[in-house]
DNA sequence: CAATTAATCAATCAATTCATTGAATGACTG
DNA sequence: CAGTCATTCAATGAATTGATTGATTAATTG
């Protein structure tokens, strides 16, 4: 059996609904508009968005079916078009909840400390170096490094990693440590790897913490130099 | 106060997973993917993508977190990444197919512009009637349909259309023609064929159009009686 | 260990998308 | 019917995306 499904123009359709779905302004605006009646000021006010931008991203929306304006005035309301459109951005919510509890373990819609979010336990670290799903970080300055770090750890000074991401491996979830918990340079370099859609995380512990730690027990012994 | 929600990064993750969908290789590609796991040369055999243009697609799909890899030999396989993604691609696509129906129904109201999403070009007509992937339907009066016409074609008068459908091949996309760019039996037939979820679209020539181009180098002539 | 096969990477160019700006439309108000 | 308010349009440049090519890496085979 052939595929003639293949290029059937369904799938064309359907790409042109998820990418006009594919833009973080427009799912806002969405989400508004889900709420009620809207006229395109109160949006710009609602999600900051710039005025003429806001309208174009409507008009996007508008193009694919999404939403359907009526005239009030000089207002133009816009209102969530009818069909199945709440159903896809619940499946794609779950689904993106799904990914971040993989990520994190941790589904989470409020607003948080990133730092305590993001965390990984000493325990957890060590299971999954085991498993080899993550890579360790070690974004202290190279001498610092050079002076002894984590087992396996990669080190890319924080204010190199933008140019040197391409060392870390794509897969693999990143785990960022530096001194301590009140070093900063791994919630930094958290920032950098997440804005580059890099899977990471931040390992509380510093270095120091896991030197007087006795994890010899699990067979992880620290290298030194 | 300010709406903190509207900022809150789910939305340029839901956002990341649309873009991700938004692209129909990649749409055709998690289709096979989720029918079970195959390699990457496997996918461009069937998608009909170039070799590493496949390549960089999957790895985009598996940025997103929609399919995961193992190794087996030299091949890598794919396969869908657990979480509710089927429950996404379901949704975009039965959002898809009301979007259809409506534009469908915008058509007929005003035959003045005939679409030009759901209508098929000449050339393509002709590709795909090689590849055996349409069935032509002519739903002019018996009389005319006896007079000459495409080659292949089925005729079912759009009136008798209703009952007969079962002589139509449900696999198949069914391309309706009729007498020309103004006539409007074909889009009656088309808003009939989707009400039954039948694949359909029209042929924007109709048959007198069709006799006057001459697609003989094509190595198709009309049948004529 | 050279050759082969499968897949990915890197680099390039064309095409598209996005944000911003300022001008233009449409509808109400005095 | 001039003024204004709400929205859209048009045009620009920066940034991103997609397809293609050729090189490179990984695993297997001889």
């Amino acid at each position: 059996m052939k595929n003639a499904d293949v290029h059937h123009p369904i799938f064309d359709e359907i790409a042109d609904l998820a990418r006009t779905l594919g833009h973080a302004h427009r799912l806002v605006l969405l989400r508004h508009i889900a709420d009620g009646e809207l006229a395109v000021e109160q949006l710009t006010q609602l999600s900051g968005i710039a005025l003429a931008n806001t309208s174009q991203h409507l008009q996007q929306l508008k193009r694919a079916g999404l939403v359907q304006t009526r005239r009030d005035g000089k207002r133009v309301l816009y209102r969530l078009a009818d069909g199945p459109i709440e159903n896809v951005l619940g499946a794609l919510r779950s689904l993106a909840n799904h990914r971040r509890e993989q990520i994190r373990e941790l589904i989470d819609d409020t607003v948080s400390r990133p730092d305590r979010l993001e965390s990984i336990s000493r325990e957890e670290l060590v299971r999954r170096m085991r498993n080899d799903e993550i890579v360790l970080l070690d974004v202290r300055p190279q001498e610092e490094y050079a002076a002894g770090h984590l087992p396996g750890a990669i080190n890319i000074p924080v204010g190199e990693l933008e140019e040197r991401l391409a060392e870390l491996p794509r897969e693999k979830v990143i785990v960022a440590y530096c001194r301590g918990v009140r070093c900063v340079l791994s919630a930094d370099a958290l920032a950098i790897l997440r804005a580059r859609g890099r899977a990471s995380r931040r390992f509380e512990g510093g270095f120091p913490e896991w030197l007087n730690s006795s994890l010899d027990a699990d067979g992880m012994n620290y290298e030194s130099g």
